[in-house]
DNA sequence: CTGAAAGCGCTTACAG
DNA sequence: CTGAAAGCGCTTACAG
């Protein structure tokens, strides 16, 4: 298939350097010679190889997102955040797919991102929603790449995240404010971190306002699937809610994935419970769904800021952005109890 | 930062060329002089670099899926389905994204998919989701890389589809079949592949059933991004249905997630019609959507395998594999009205 | 402004 | 089984 710079170069009765110089935009070529350089291109069809480049280079000019399973809806938004900032840059974007079956934890995944790394064929890495822990993150540093975190906090490297403490505090909440006392928790896999942190959230608001916190609170789907984001993780859980011979008002749910499922199960018992999510899909405003909205498209961005700047400026310093949550009220955890309703003034 | 294959070479006391044959599992290597490279290999922490390794050997090892918009749900069921079927190859996939705003098509798009070409930098390219002429299909033949088409249909090349006017003609006939007769549809962005092929299943079904077919049957919502597969463009539609005046009993809607912006003008206006979508996203089971369900998970595999093939024997003759899509009847599309309802026995 | 030459980090016949 | 050498397709000081 190829021609290549031999080629065009002899075409053109020039030497290689030429049209090296032709094809990155050298000043230091004559209007003539560069246009003569350029027909025999276009005529030959020839485009520099990327990867010869690179390696003379010593740069790639390329960032690479590493995604455990893209299934993340969440990440999607992300992604037009990344695409949009790197627009005026010389970076290109490729996206790394890490397999899960199951959970996202484990030497599998580890081992995924390890080979990424060992490929070496980035300038740097922007890592999304991997929770390893802090041998794991410092591990990585032996291949002394830029890397930066998304949706994951690690003193080691510049990161961008939303505080999910501070989201299940406010959510929960907001449950309360509304009137709401028998509150339960939708989670996904145990000891995972955002459910973890979340949890830990949904505890400080109950006791802050003087309601018994209690592991019975907390409810699980079985499906472990994306760590347990799935609709059908929150239609299990709802469903065990349903079936636990308790009575509960309202739920938080761990993320809005969950929530869709939940939302089924309460329709196939007909017993709609108060309900808020996590993330703010772009189905949940059709959903009617409350929930804790994380700027991802924003986050994305600054990701994209970051690592450049890392790749840019090496020695710069470590920092992290960290979002609060916005709360937002839509119809799904508005009481229906006229008497509780009288109480509360619609949010969003 | 790294050693090179220099580095190891020197300190093992080998040549670079017996490192190299121990990273490639080259037989011709005493198990001795194995271990004492891999040990000051991983003494050094070396790895080949896969940039380098990619040049000497005239292959990347690399597959790229290119997919205008990760956003497209459809995706995500793709790539678990690819990913398994390359679990056992030889090759990694990597996904480049490509930017729209608005409609997926359009110079910027074919600009795009051309860059990525231009680099060079896979021995095969799986293309997913995007719809150009017969002039665009011809003029990526300069590059003579392998092609596999997915969720499209190009003669020049392998493809793996759905027979999207059969699914329009399955779903119509579906709701005819449960009485309804007054049936609209909600159609993304105009004289894109999917809504012609769908609409032309839509217009046969009518037809077939002797039931006028006229374009004031088809409506569009004015959101564009995506090509209109939004939450947001399906609301428009079925508002404007709602709104027009003319009674319907029935709807059939072009894709899932705007099905799902359907159902909510549908509660706004308190106002059920029955209504049947395309794709069956993850969610839909979830919503009780019903809907004309895509393989997508072994239309990835397949789109593999392809890519896999004719990498490896370029001179095969190309296939097209095309799915007819399943009905899957759930509550959306079942009839309220008994009289009707006596008719028709649960399909799904 | 242009060219000759070294170098990027590997692989792979070709000998031995 | 192992090594010397050429080659993959570029970029980039260094001279001129």
């Amino acid at each position: 298939m190829g021609s290549t710079i031999y080629d065009i170069a002899r075409e053109a009765g020039v030497s290689i350097a030429t049209v090296s110089r032709v094809f990155n935009d050298s000043p230091r070529v004559t209007p003539a010679t560069r246009d003569k350089v350029l027909a025999v291109a276009a005529r030959f069809g020839y485009h520099p190889r990327a990867l010869a480049q690179s390696l003379a280079r010593r740069k790639t000019r390329l960032i690479t997102a590493i995604v455990p399973i893209i299934s993340n809806y969440y990440f999607m938004e992300v992604l037009a955040g990344m695409q949009d900032q790197l627009a005026e840059s010389e970076f290109y974007l490729q996206i790394s797919n890490i397999k899960t079956t199951g959970e996202v934890r484990g030497d599998d995944v580890r081992n995924q991102v390890e080979d990424i790394f060992k490929r070496g064929m980035s300038d740097g890495y922007i890592i999304i929603s991997i929770h390893f822990d802090e041998a794991d993150w410092e591990n990585l540093k032996k291949y002394d790449r830029p890397i930066t975190l998304l949706d994951e906090y690690y003193s080691g490297y510049d990161s961008v995240s939303v505080d999910s403490i501070e989201g299940g505090y406010v959510a929960t909440k907001s449950l309360i404010d509304q009137g709401y006392k028998k509150i339960a928790m939708i989670c996904a896999v145990a000891d995972t971190k955002p459910v973890v942190e979340r949890s830990a959230g949904f505890r400080k608001a109950l006791e802050q306002a003087g309601l018994p916190y209690e592991e019975a609170l907390l409810f699980y789907g079985t499906d472990i699937k994306r760590d347990g984001h799935t609709e059908l993780n929150g239609y299990q859980a709802m469903k065990a809610i349903l079936e636990c011979g308790r009575e509960f008002e309202a739920v938080f749910c761990n993320s809005d994935i969950q929530a869709l499922g939940a939302l089924k199960a309460m329709q196939e018992y007909q017993k709609y419970l108060a309900i808020i999510g996590f993330d703010d899909l772009s189905f949940s405003e059709f959903l009617g769904l409350s929930t804790m909205r994380q700027p991802m498209y924003e986050m994305g961005k600054i990701a994209i800021d970051k690592i450049i700047n890392r790749i840019n400026h090496p020695e710069t310093d470590i920092t992290h952005t960290i979002f609060s949550p916005r709360l937002i009220i839509r119809n799904s955890s508005l009481t229906t109890d006229p008497e509780l309703a009288a109480k509360v003034e619609k949010v969003g």
